[in-house]
DNA sequence: CGCCAATTTGGACTTGTTCCAAACTACGCC
DNA sequence: GGCGTAGTTTGGAACAAGTCCAAATTGGCG
């Protein structure tokens, strides 16, 4: 294990998830740099490039578990695809349609001035605004 | 062709669709009452279970084109699964993660009060919110 | 070091959706 | 009303994302 991996074997462990090998890859791709948006095949694409031996399976799993325990959120904006954003803060996202791309708005962005309350018996888990663009025609 | 589907032939035709007896049964299905949100496959049954002779491809074809023409818009709700809706109105949604229940929400039910500016060279879409609840533990 | 539960893996499988070529049908024309 | 043709429908094959599974591997503890 090279030896800059050790928060993110702190990290793995404190969410009751051994640091193997692959999972410090996928972390590492993760949450090494700046915040980020991946779907699975795209992150197994970037895991392969980069010399880690994962397989595709295994990137789901994993994506999955973070998920689970909060290290990532699920973000939906295209039906035939999961995408994953590494900042777990509230904010909201802008959508490039055209291009598929994904960017985080901060909170500050977009203020959302009155809310529902939540049907009887309900709590809101999450409240998810997207704005889509698409490039405009000249 | 049953004479109370007069006004459905006529929004097909105003649509550039011919009136065919599977796109009558699915616009009847689809505006005959209520704003609804519909997924193909729930459709489909719907549709057979009614008595009409339609096959999911061709439910798929309909959705897809009446989405294209503005009859029905696309809601991105459920990475798994497509959902339309009959309201193509401004509004937003509620969404029932425990059930998979969609409901629409009036305009006045949520304020925005802040946009950003769409980066340049692009449009704004569509802005898209989503609340989602869950049942509340007791 | 050795054991065992956790993890990974390739491949089969499932599910939602699209594609395709052949059969069918709406509709303008005579 | 019959015809021709372009538009439409259809079953089944194909596809893509994601899950499942049983066997092989591996991390961590004693």
């Amino acid at each position: 294990m090279h030896r800059s991996d050790a928060p993110l074997t702190e990290i793995l462990k404190r969410h009751g998830m051994r640091p193997t090998r692959q999972r410090l890859a996928l972390a590492k791709l993760l949450f090494a740099g700046a915040n980020r948006h991946v779907s699975a095949e795209n992150l197994h694409d970037e895991a392969l490039r980069a010399g880690a031996r994962v397989s595709l399976a295994t990137v789901y799993n994993t994506l999955n578990q973070f998920t689970a325990v909060g290290l990532l959120r699920e973000v939906t904006v295209d039906s035939n695809r999961s995408y994953f954003d590494t900042n777990t803060t509230d904010h909201h996202h802008l959508y490039f349609q055209d291009t598929g791309r994904l960017e985080d708005l901060q909170p500050s962005a977009v203020r959302i001035g009155k809310l529902p309350d939540p049907p009887e018996g309900t709590t809101i888990s999450r409240v998810d605004l997207v704005i889509r663009v698409t490039a405009r025609p000249d």
